[in-house]
RNA sequence: CGUGCAGGCCGGGUGACCGCGGGCCGCGCGAGCGGCUCGAGGAAAGUCCGGACACCGCAGGGCAGGACGCUGGGGAAACCCCAGGCGGCGAAAGCCGACGGAAAGUGGCACAGAAAGGAGACCGCCACCGGCGAAACUUCAUCUCCGGAGACGCCGGCGGUAAGGGUGAAAAGGUGGGGUAAGAGCCCACCAGCGUCGUGGUGACACGGCGGCUGCCAAACCCCGUCCGGUGCAAGGCGAACAGGCUCCGCUCGUAGGCUGCCCGCCGAGGAGCCGGGUGCGCCGCUCGAGCCUCCGGGCGACCGGAGGCCCAGAUGGAUGGUCACCUCCGACAGAAUCCGGCUUACAGGCCUGCUACGGAAA
RNA sequence: GCCGACGUAGCUCAGCUGGUAGAGCACUUCACUCGUAAUGAAGGGGUCCCCGGUUCGAGUCCGGGCGUCGGCU
């Protein structure tokens, strides 16, 4: 997953956290939020995992996986759109004792549902 | 071989496909693409010590404050390491120890207890003096009666004592003997501690002789010795962006203010507050360093010196992942953020070397 | 990443120079009331965050650990 399909300055956080929709499931927090200059590029993603989730490694390990996640999904992701991806706690023992596909079909979860309210 | 102890090391590997960050090279005006190569730890952690480095205009002196504390050595330094001493634990190998000074001063030792440290004594014990005492006892005088003195007991006085006394964490060196009216380091032997002299050792200290006489607490204040300016890469530098108004103090009398707390000393023309506006970004610092590996030499060792070789993460919303296969069952603690040296804490499993005692086996 | 503060009863907090832990609210019981509240009286409740060390003795002093909350771009 390269620079350019990630968030990357605290401004673009603040833009989707302010002025995108959010959607929530047990495990998972999803901002969505359409830019405005540039409708034409790739989705782009932002992902917040807080030290109530673990210790450094288990942090790093779950964003690499939602980062993988992502990478997989991103083909049937509408154009133009930054999100925020917000893990919530449970969400990294879940992981480990459910496997890659479960955090797929999860995140799919969330993303379905902001597609289904159109945005 | 098993248990125990010490030291050192590893802490997933191989292969396939799809991906990520840095550097170099090539192509392209450019976004980028292709190739090669490198890409987390022994603790990266806690941030507990010590530095390097940077800024605070220059860091100057003193006080205050803080840190450390057996000796010698190593090291840039250290709440670090090595060797040794002393003390404690263990059957041993070995392990642990903030381990200077209580004979400089101040202070404390609750409750209990007579007393908690320079007071000398509440009870008790003992000598002497005085008074009282039915009988018995000893002695003097006596023919006998009567009587005197002693001993003993009680009371009072003046002294001597610290052996003993419910207590307490701790009772004025300990144990035994002599000695005495009763006692006491008063004297003696041994032991513990202190001072001093001698010997050995660089030294801590050890051993021996002599001497006097002895509580504990400095992780209580303190004394002595050594060391320490503060802040921390969110330090700091360059660029980009914004750079308006009001109020108060002061203007060269070195005053307002600054140099971490105070004083001296120095600098000294701007300083403080409120509202409004901008930034919330790019580059540098940023990784070659008290560096790592091998060999040789010195040293008991920490470590030092020399030669040769190597380049070993530099991200900036923050890079190692996903899917599989095999290795009989693959697994602990855990993720760099300026960089080093330490300490401490966490840690499944496994390997190597040496040592000790006991058990077993073989020769 | 760097720097700092705190942890004591169910809650909010005291506890100075080490000597055996308290206050307010809350809780329980009783009294007062027809009943409740308020008031009054009595009472219960603590690994002083954890592990070591110094001391005769530690909530207090000294190390180490854990947790919580702040500040700095």
């Amino acid at each position: 997953m390269s620079r350019r399909h990630r968030l990357s300055r605290s401004r673009d956080f603040d833009a989707v956290y302010r002025r995108g929709r959010s959607f929530s499931t047990r495990f998972l927090v999803l901002y969505a939020f359409p830019r405005e200059d540039d409708r034409e590029g790739g989705p782009r993603l932002g992902l917040a995992v807080s030290r109530k989730l673990g210790g450094a490694v288990e942090r790093n390990r779950l964003k690499r996986r939602l980062r993988a996640v992502f990478e997989e999904l991103r083909e049937g992701l509408p154009a133009g759109h930054d999100y925020v991806l917000v893990a919530r706690p449970g969400l990294a023992e879940a992981v480990e004792s459910r496997g890659f596909p479960w955090l797929t079909e999860r995140v799919a979860d969330v993303f379905r549902l902001s597609a289904g309210t159109g945005s």
